[in-house]
DNA sequence: CTATTTAGTTCAACTCCACAACAATATACT
DNA sequence: AGTATATTGTTGTGGAGTTGAACTAAATAG
C-alpha cells in the first residue's frame, strides 16, 4: 500500500490500460518465456483478444519475436513468443578499484561480448578510454539496438544527479560518470553503486528472485556495501545513499573509520580488516621483519586459508565472526528474504557458513525468516547488476498515480 | 521503479483509468480542500470535463461533498469540494501497556469521540471490554458509516494474519486481535505495531509529511521500536517485523537482551535504561537504602530533570547519547528525510536536542539531509497511527501491475 | 471423414479520456 | 444599462482500450 506522490504523478490517460497489461505481458514472456498467446490470457486474466493485439504491438516495435511450434495432445499448436534477443542489447560496466569489465549483452542479459580495461587513476582519462571501448563494443555488433549504459561503480552515488559523490578505493571524488558518458556515446546512461546493482541483479535475474519482494545484497570487499530491495524496489533514501550499513557503528568506542564514525561494521569484516589481523596475528608470533614489510593481500590469505594455514584460518574465522554479526543487524532491521552475499570471501562460504550461521541465529529471532546465500561470482553478479540498471527502466512497473 | 510482481499483479480493464484518476482527486482533495473543479484539472492535467464527471462519482459515493462558493477577481465562482466528514468514520484503537485509549474520527481524523480503559492482564477479558466499548462508540454515533477499525499495539504483529506475536510489556502471546474485533463488530480491522502506526500517522497526517517519501518513526517507551517508510510505503519484509532497530546490538558483549542478542540499542536509550541508569547513580553517590526500594518511573526521572536534579540530568542525558548514536545508525541504514521521536522522552526533547544532534553529526556524514524531530504528543500520534491503518486503505495508489 | 479440442482473429458494445463548443456567472469598462 | 472579457462547469463527439461472443485455423481421436 504505497501513498500517492501528489507532487510527482502520473494520470491515467486512455492508454494508460494498455500500457499496463503491455508490461505485465512482457514481464511474464521474459519469465516464462517460451510462451504462448493462450497461455498469457490464462496467466493474466485477459481476453485472448487483447493479448493478441498486444502481442501484434510487441512484436512491431521488436521487443518480442515469434518461435516454433509447440506440442499438445489436442488442438491448435500454440505459437511460442520470446524476448527478441537480436534486436536490443544492453551495455554493463563494473568499475572496479583495478580492473573495469563491460560487456554488451541482450535483454536476458546474456553476454554478447565482453572487454576489460584496467582502471585509471585519473577519472578524466578513464572515461575517455572507456567510451572507445564502448564505442568498439558496439561497432563490433552494429545490427543491435542499444538500449543505454549502466554502470556499477564502487562508491556512493547521489540520488538526483547520479554523480559518483566519493569512492575510497579509487580516490575519485564528485564525477559526472553519466553526463561524460551520455554526452560520449549519445546513449542513456544509468549508475548507481556497486551494492545496489547486485541487489538489482538478484532481483532480476537471481536464480532465488522468484517471489523474493525484499533482499539485501552485501559485497564485501575493501570495505562493506549493502543495497537494499524493499517492497520490490531500491531503497535509496532522499540522498541516494541508503544502505550504508558498512558504516554502522558496532563499537562504540572502536576505532576511528574514514567516514568519520567510530568501529564501524567494515572496520572488522571487510577485506582490508581481514588483513590487518593476519597482519597483527603475524606479527605478535613471530619476529616478523618480512611479514611486516610484504602485507599480503586479501587474496593471499584466501589461498593460505584453503592450504589450512592457522594465521589465515583464525584471520578468516573472525572475519566469519563479524559478518554473522552484521547480517544480523540486517536482519533484525529489515527482515528480507533474502540475503545475498557478493565478494573474493564467496569463495570459501562452505566454510565460514556455519560460524556465519551461528552468529546470526544466536543473535535474532528472525533468523529462520531469512536464506543467506553467497553470489555466483560465475554469473558476474557485478556487471550483469549493472545490466539490470538499464533493463529495469522497461520492464518495471508503470508510472502511474 | 518497482518490479511487477507477477505473482500477485492486477491487469487494467477499461474501468482501471478511472480507478487511477479518482484516487488522484481524492487525494488531491484531502491535502488541498478546500478546492475546485477548475483547480483540480489544473493540478492534474486531466481536462475539467473528466474532473466533472469523477467529482460526480465521488459526490454519489458520498466521498466528498459540494461547500460554498469561492471568490475570484473575475469569472464565474468555483465551487469548493471537501472531504465529507458526516458521512465516512474510522475507529482508532492505542493500546499501551497500562491504558488503551479509542476514538471514533472523520477522515480528517479528527476526533468525534474519544475513550478509555485499563489495559487488563488477561488478552480475551479486554477485548471483550473494548468491543463493548467499540459498540458504545458507534452507537452514540448510529448515523455514521463506519470504514473499520484499526489497532496500534506495543508488540511484533506477523504480516500474514496480523496476529500479535509478541508484546513483552503486556506479556502476551499469539494473541489474534483482528479475528476476535472483526467477529464481534463485523467491521474490517487492521492491526500493526505502534511504531508503524506511528509511521503511517507522519506519512499521511504529518505537519513534515509534504515532501516526505523516506521516514522513520522512533517510539522510545520501556523498549524501543522503529517503523520505516521507503518509497512512500512501510517497510514491512518478509516477516512483517522489519524495524526492529531496537533490538541491533550497539556493543558485541553488551548485557544479554530479552531478545536473546547482547547489547541491543533499547538496553541503553530506552525509558528502562534510564531507570536503571538513575537507580545506579543514586546508589552510588548515597548511602542509597530509600533509592534501591523505590524505583522511580520515568517520569519520576523526568520531573527531576526539569527541577535541575543532577542524578536525573546525568541518566537523561546518558539516554540522549544513545538515542544520538542510534539515530546516527538509522541515518545511514536508511537516509530518511525525516525522524520523528515519539514517547515520553519528547517532552524535554528542547533540551536533550543539542546532544543528540551532536552525538549524529559525529557518526554520520549523512545526517544533514535527516530532519529530527519530536512528535507533538498533543497529536496523538499513536491513536491517529491506528486510523491511518484503515484510512490508508481507501486513499493509497490503486493496486496496478 | 467427422467430431472434438485448442489457438488465435474479428467485430460490436461499453468505458474512459481528450478536445471543442457551449452555458453559466461574475467583473470591468464604456 | 450594455457590452466585452474572464473563469467555471457541462455537453457531445471521436479515439483508444477491454470485453465477450462468434468465427477461423489447425490438430487429434475415433
Amino acid at each position: 500500500m504505497r501513498k500517492i506522490n501528489l507532487s510527482d504523478f502520473q494520470i491515467a490517460k486512455s492508454e494508460t490500460a494498455r500500457d499496463i497489461n503491455r508490461r505485465i505481458i512482457l514481464n511474464l514472456i521474459r519469465i516464462r518465456q517460451p510462451i504462448s498467446r493462450a497461455d498469457l490470457a490464462r496467466l493474466t486474466g485477459l481476453q485472448r483478444s487483447t493479448v493478441s493485439l498486444i502481442i501484434e504491438q510487441l512484436i512491431e516495435e521488436q521487443w518480442i519475436t515469434e518461435g516454433a511450434l509447440g506440442h499438445l495432445p489436442r488442438g491448435r499448436k500454440p505459437r511460442f513468443l520470446h524476448l527478441n534477443n537480436e534486436r536490443a542489447g544492453i551495455i554493463g560496466v563494473n568499475v572496479r578499484p583495478k580492473l573495469t569489465t563491460l560487456a554488451l549483452t541482450d535483454l536476458n542479459a546474456q553476454f554478447i561480448t565482453q572487454d576489460s580495461l584496467p582502471t585509471f587513476e585519473d577519472p578524466n582519462e578513464f572515461l575517455q578510454e572507456l567510451s572507445v571501448r564502448i564505442k568498439k563494443l558496439r561497432d563490433s555488433h552494429p545490427q543491435i539496438f542499444c538500449e543505454g549504459i549502466g554502470v556499477g561503480v564502487p562508491g556512493r552515488v547521489e540520488r538526483k544527479t547520479q554523480k559518483l559523490i566519493f569512492a575510497p578505493n579509487l580516490g575519485w571524488r564528485d564525477i559526472d560518470i553519466k553526463e561524460f558518458l551520455e554526452n560520449a556515446t549519445n546513449l542513456p546512461v544509468e549508475v548507481d553503486n556497486a551494492a545496489n546493482s547486485c541487489a538489482l541483479f538478484e532481483l532480476w535475474f537471481g536464480k532465488h528472485s522468484e517471489g523474493v519482494h525484499d533482499l539485501i545484497a552485501l559485497t564485501v570487499s575493501e570495505g562493506i556495501g549493502t543495497g537494499i530491495i524493499a517492497n520490490d524496489q531500491l531503497v535509496l533514501g532522499v540522498s541516494g545513499m541508503a544502505g550504508e550499513f558498512g558504516h554502522i557503528s558496532i563499537n562504540e568506542n572502536g576505532d576511528l573509520c574514514s567516514c568519520g564514525n567510530r568501529g564501524c561494521w567494515e572496520v572488522y569484516a571487510s577485506n582490508s580488516a581481514t588483513v590487518d589481523y593476519y597482519s597483527k596475528t603475524n606479527g605478535k608470533n613471530q619476529t616478523g621483519k618480512k611479514d611486516e614489510s610484504v602485507k599480503p593481500t586479501f587474496e593471499d590469505i584466501l589461498r593460505l586459508f584453503e592450504l589450512g594455514d592457522p594465521k589465515a584460518i583464525e584471520s578468516i574465522e573472525r572475519m566469519a565472526h563479524y559478518l554473522g554479526l552484521g547480517i544480523a543487524m540486517l536482519i533484525t532491521s529489515f527482515s528480507p528474504s533474502l540475503i545475498v552475499c557478493v565478494g573474493e570471501v564467496t569463495s570459501v562460504w562452505e566454510k565460514i557458513e556455519p560460524i556465519v550461521k551461528k552468529e546470526v541465529s544466536e543473535r535474532t529471532p528472525l533468523a529462520t525468516n531469512t536464506k543467506i546465500i553467497p553470489t555466483n561470482e560465475l554469473a558476474y553478479p557485478r556487471l550483469r547488476g549493472a545490466i539490470a540498471l538499464i533493463l529495469q527502466k522497461h520492464f518495471v512497473a508503470p508510472p502511474v498515480a
